[in-house]
Order: structure tokens, then C-alpha cells, then sequence
DNA sequence: ACCTGGCACTCGGACGAGGTGAGTGCCAAC
DNA sequence: GTTGGCACTCACCTCGTCCGAGTGCCAGGT
């Protein structure tokens, strides 16, 4: 798009492409293009420019003699070019707080926040839970299960509960009279309450130098287990709602059958992928073909993060979205998206 | 279905018209019927038979002139005179062994379950978390968040863990230098480790009475709202795995969009309250209209209950199963779920 | 340099008419 | 009670026709 003053008309063209072909699901053609909007030209007009678009891959056709259809490039321009985020509604700000108030814990936070989401956007709703990385340790608790087995159990400052089974050696040289487990509890609690799991390791290397001998193989097997399965990455989950609103529009939106996506979304690390490192600041969106996976061509995700974490403010505990056809509301779910998850990470700095 | 002779292959016929409209969704016609199976009849005789059978309203046609396709009543005969369960192939033993096999922590075993059956049945697979009403608390563990909130987390004796977040008084009359949380905690694992949650109410009135008059407040809201949401049937999880295998078959399984179907998955209690009671000594098959659930007329379930619990063997941890279209394969799906469920119950009881 | 009305052209989708074939019900014969 | 035969019924496919929305292009106007 070179030029000056005709590009002004042309994004306005396309903009209204994108609006009417979103709202209506149906290839627009030039006329009724300028019977809806006043743009203040006529259709002849448009329809100079819609060549353009197309020559430079804005749009499309889905056959000769058929209205234009937004490509993913299109979308992106468009979705690019969104100056304003537009406000939500009164009544969506109402459905919010009446939503989401009254929940208590994590969990309950979290499925009230994917069901709002899905209902209030009418799409896939997803919720990534708070990254145990960027989380501190408020405490951790150790339970017998046979000799040789133990339980761990995290709890986060976010409210996040883990558990994980540590296969352990038996105790041979412990003192006549002694607990180990209770032992380990207590050490294991100094050593990690209040520390970020992502520095975890450092303390781990510490508090394997000071624990009395014959603790040290314990130490050793929870700690390996609690930086290996914790801090990796690959531990983060999600939570997924609102799948049946991809059946919205029948068969139109993802037409080769929404078997590949549905897939993507059991995978789950595909979209956690996707959502990779968002901040709280700033609404990701990723269009069609620009997401790698196969399943998601086809798709869009609309993700921002949540609750705030660190002085900059700029990592988040973790990211939630929504994943739709590429022909969504982009404005619409950017607005929603952000407007929870700013709510979500207010209720979570309370608790 | 009187008489005696002609009823042995009236049945046959049934079943025939079964796996024929399992296996190639397609409505059955005499002829293929006659040439397929060898009854030893003509397909004259069999469209006299099938005249009878949709008389009686097991097989009904879509239109004049089509083939005949089962009802849920005819389903339901199928299914209740399956007299043998036909075996897994080795390969399927194996497979099941392959992937439950290290599993470590309950969520991992629930997880690979949910997977291993719906690839194995190429359905949806749902799983119930273990009953808290019938499982024994292993261990209670409190956690201070706020001067008036508490974080409590149950363990269980199958590996399950809960957190609720309680709201309590403020303790005033604390002795000094006491440690309310430490106190609570010590006393709750007292009255409660090793007990079944069934039993749950009559410790804790127990309790009330026998507590130290400073922590009477803490123990009542604690208790209260152990009691209140553990104890509940309603809180019982699901977790449901395999749904992009509804859309094989494209659309013809589930004609009016598998909306409602997917909500109902979503609801979850649904599919709980069909659970409902399941045995893990028989498998209990819900087929088409019998589910009263609206999204779920059109879909089967096929369960069996995990693990037992208690003398009898007749009461289970919880419920596992596969939910497909009608047309599904009952005999292979109720093999399938029988022995899955059969392994999970041996995992469990060894952890 | 750009906009506009007009015009010929294209092509998907809707509609209707046959033709085909799988499947049925019934009947007379065995 | 079983069987072969036969007339009948419809869903479905294919083919031709028509219609209209939409396009590209061009000549004329500002």
C-alpha cells in the first residue's frame, strides 16, 4: 500500500470487508459494500480498490464472480490497524464482576474465568494455570506413603496445588527415635518457603551441602523431582471450556471438519506454545496459517496474560485467551480478553 | 418376541442387522443381509423376519425403500443378550499395560487412562476422580493465608488431593505463644486421618466438644466447610478426554450438530449422575433416549465403576466409561472399559 | 488523475426432469 | 414355514436450464 490519499479509502474498505464478511459469514461484493457503509464513493469505485487489495493479498475470492473474503494477511492489517480497543459494555462489565466475584480458590477462579470467557465471547475459552516458574513457595508438605514412596505436596502463593510421588531410598542411618519425614518437612520448608521456583535449583545445591547425612537421599530424590517436573516448563496446564461453540455456524467455519483442531485443543501444548510468553500489557493475536501447528491453520487465538509479576510488570503468572474461526470478532474478544484478565489478576494479588 | 423356533434366528438376524449398520453406517437391506451372514435362509425369508422385528420396533427404515437400521430398543436387546464379553486381542492387553505402566500420581494414572481408552475405543473417554465419600483421609494439612483465611488440603488414601480456601474468626483468646494453626492442624489429623469421609460428620461433632475452647471458632468453619463441599456428591470431578473422535464419521453420527453433546460433556454432572451408581462388577450401558439428558439422546454411554472399596466389592472408587454414538460397538467398547477399569483398580490398590 | 455509469461476461447455486438401483411387500408355489 | 418372482417406491445421481450477484473493463465526465 503505497500512496496517500487513496490508501485512507482503501483500509476503509477493507475494514468493512472485514466487518460485514464477519457478521454475515458471506463473501461481500462491492455493491453491497456500498449500500451498507458510506464510504462516499460508489461501486465501481470499490471496486478499483478491491483489485488492489486483492493484487496485494488482502482479500480474495473464493471463485470468479463471488464476493471477497478476507485473507489471513487481511485480517492482520486489520487487526494491526485497530487504533481503539473498543470499550466493553455496562453490561458485559456487570457480567464480569457478578461472574467472577465470590470465587475463592485457584480453581474456582480459574473455571469461573473459562466459562465467562467462552460465554461472553461465544468462542473457545482458555486459562493457563499460574506458571509454577514465576511463583513463590508458600509451603510444602510431605506425606508417607510406603516406605519408599512419598508425596509431595506444593502450595504456591497463587493458591496452586501440586502433588507429585517420589520414589525414595529407605533411611538406614537415621538416629534411634527420629522422624525423617518430619525432618525432611521442616527442612525442605526453610529451604524453599518464599523462594521463586525458578531459583529453586540454587537452593537445592545449598541445602544438599547442610542437611545432616542421613537425610541427604531424601533430599536428594524430592528435590530432583520438584526441579525437574516443576520447573520445566512443559508442567504448565490448561484449562479449556466452551468447545461447543465452535460447532456456532455449522459446518461454515472450519470447514475440513473441526477433528484437527479439537485435537490441538486436547493437546494442550500446542496453545501453551502458542501463548508462549505474553505480558500482561499487550493482546497477542495470532492469525490462521501464522500459527505453526496444523490444527490452529484455520484458527485464531486472542491471548493476553494475567496478574502482574516483578517490578516492570511485564511478566505474567500466566496467559488466557480464545480461540475462534479467523473469521472473529477481533475487536470485540481483544476487548473481552483484556478486561478479564485484568479482573482475574486483581482477585489473584488479593487473595 | 413368543414363539421358539423362529425366534433363535429372528435374533440372529438383529444382531446381523447390528454389525452390519455398526460397521458400514449404512441402513442393512435384505439381500446384503442374506449374502453377507450365512443364515441359512433366502432374503425373502429374512425381509419376513425384519417385517416382524420392525413391528415389534427393534429395527426401524429412515424411509420407504431403504435398508432397515436398529433402534435404541433394538440396541438394547442386542446388548442384553450379549452373552460372552469377547476378549481383548493381545495387542490391546498390551497396550493397556504399555501405557498405565508408570504411571506415578493419581492425576498421571487418571490421565493416561482417559487417553489409553479413547484411543483404544475411538471415542470419548470420561473418568471419574475417586469418590471423597468413600475414600479415607490419609492426611489434612492447613496453611495460613491471610490473618482470617485458611488454606486447607486434603489428602487421600487414593491419591487424591483437594484444597478449599476457608474463611475463619479471628482467634482472640489464644493462649500465649500458642500456634493456632499448628494446634488446628495436629488436631484435625487426629480426629480425621484413616477415617472415611462418609463418617466425616460424626467425628467433627466429636470434635466440636472435645477442642480447647480458643480453637472452637477455627475448627467449626473448617469443618463446616469440610463437610459442606467434600462430602457433597456434586462435587465429584470428571475428567473427559478423546472428544475429536466425535467428529469420525463426519456428520452423519449426531445429524443436529454435536452441540449439545459437547455441552453435556462439558456439564459433567450429566454424565456424572448417569454414572451414578456404577459397579465395578458390571457394566452398565445407557443407550440413546434412555439418557434423559437432552444432548444425550443420540449418544450411549458404556461404564463400569474402578476399583473397589469394602467387603462386598460391590462399591466403587468411581466410574469410568465411553460415551459414542449409538451406533457404536457395544461388545468391543464394554470389553474395553471392563479392562481398563479392571487395571486401574489393581494400580490403585497397589499405591 | 480520478471517479462513475454502463455493459458484457462468468460462474455458483437453485430448480426440475429423467434414469437407476437398492430395497420392500405381497403372493403363489413348494 | 420357506422361497422365487414381481410390481412398486423412493432416495440419489446426473444433466440441462436459468437466474442473479458480482466482476473487469471502458468511455465519458469532473
Amino acid at each position: 500500500m503505497v500512496g496517500v490519499a487513496h490508501d485512507e479509502r482503501r483500509l476503509q474498505v477493507l475494514r468493512a470487508i472485514v466487518q460485514d464478511y464477519v457478521s454475515t459469514n458471506v463473501p461481500v461484493g462491492s455493491k453491497a459494500l456500498a449500500a451498507r457503509h458510506d464510504l462516499g464513493v460508489s461501486s465501481a469505485t470499490i471496486r478499483n480498490d478491491m483489485a488492489v487489495l486483492e493484487e496485494e493479498g488482502y482479500i480474495t475470492q473464493p471463485h470468479t464472480s463471488a464476493g471477497r473474503v478476507p485473507t489471513d494477511k487481511g485480517y492482520r492489517f486489520f487487526v494491526d490497524r485497530l487504533s481503539q480497543v473498543k470499550p466493553l459494555s455496562v453490561a458485559e462489565r456487570r457480567a464480569i464482576e457478578r461472574f467472577l466475584d465470590g470465587a475463592l480458590d485457584l480453581d474456582d477462579v480459574l473455571g469461573r474465568t473459562v466459562r465467562l470467557l467462552a460465554q461472553l465471547t461465544r468462542n473457545v475459552a482458555v486459562i493457563q494455570y499460574p506458571t509454577l516458574a514465576r511463583s513463590a513457595v508458600r509451603h510444602l508438605e510431605v506425606v508417607q506413603l510406603a516406605t519408599n514412596r512419598l508425596l509431595v505436596v506444593l502450595i504456591t502463593d497463587t493458591g496452586r496445588v501440586e502433588q507429585r510421588v517420589v520414589e525414595v531410598p529407605a533411611v538406614t542411618d537415621a538416629p534411634a527415635g527420629a522422624d525423617p519425614v518430619a525432618e525432611l518437612r521442616t527442612l525442605l520448608n526453610s529451604a524453599f518457603v518464599g523462594a521463586k521456583l525458578a531459583e529453586a535449583s540454587v537452593a537445592v545445591a545449598d541445602l544438599l551441602e547442610t542437611a545432616p547425612p542421613h537425610l541427604r537421599g531424601l533430599v536428594a530424590a524430592v528435590s530432583a523431582t520438584l526441579v525437574e517436573t516443576l520447573v520445566e516448563p512443559g508442567e504448565d496446564r490448561l484449562l479449556i471450556g466452551g468447545t461447543a461453540n465452535l460447532t456456532r455456524g455449522g459446518a461454515l467455519d472450519f470447514p475440513g471438519s473441526l477433528r484437527p483442531l479439537l485435537e490441538a485443543l486436547e493437546e494442550q501444548v500446542v496453545v501453551l506454545r502458542l501463548m508462549g510468553e505474553v505480558a500482561p500489557s499487550h493482546v497477542l493475536v495470532s492469525i490462521g496459517e501464522e500459527n505453526e501447528h496444523e490444527g490452529l491453520t484455520g484458527a485464531s487465538l486472542v491471548s493476553v496474560g494475567y496478574g502482574s509479576v516483578g517490578g516492570t510488570g511485564d511478566l505474567a503468572l500466566g496467559g488466557l485467551g480464545v480461540v475462534g474461526p479467523t473469521r472473529m470478532d477481533y475487536a470485540g474478544n481483544m476487548a473481552a480478553v483484556r478486561a478479564v484478565a485484568r479482573y482475574v489478576g486483581q482477585l489473584l494479588a488479593e487473595s
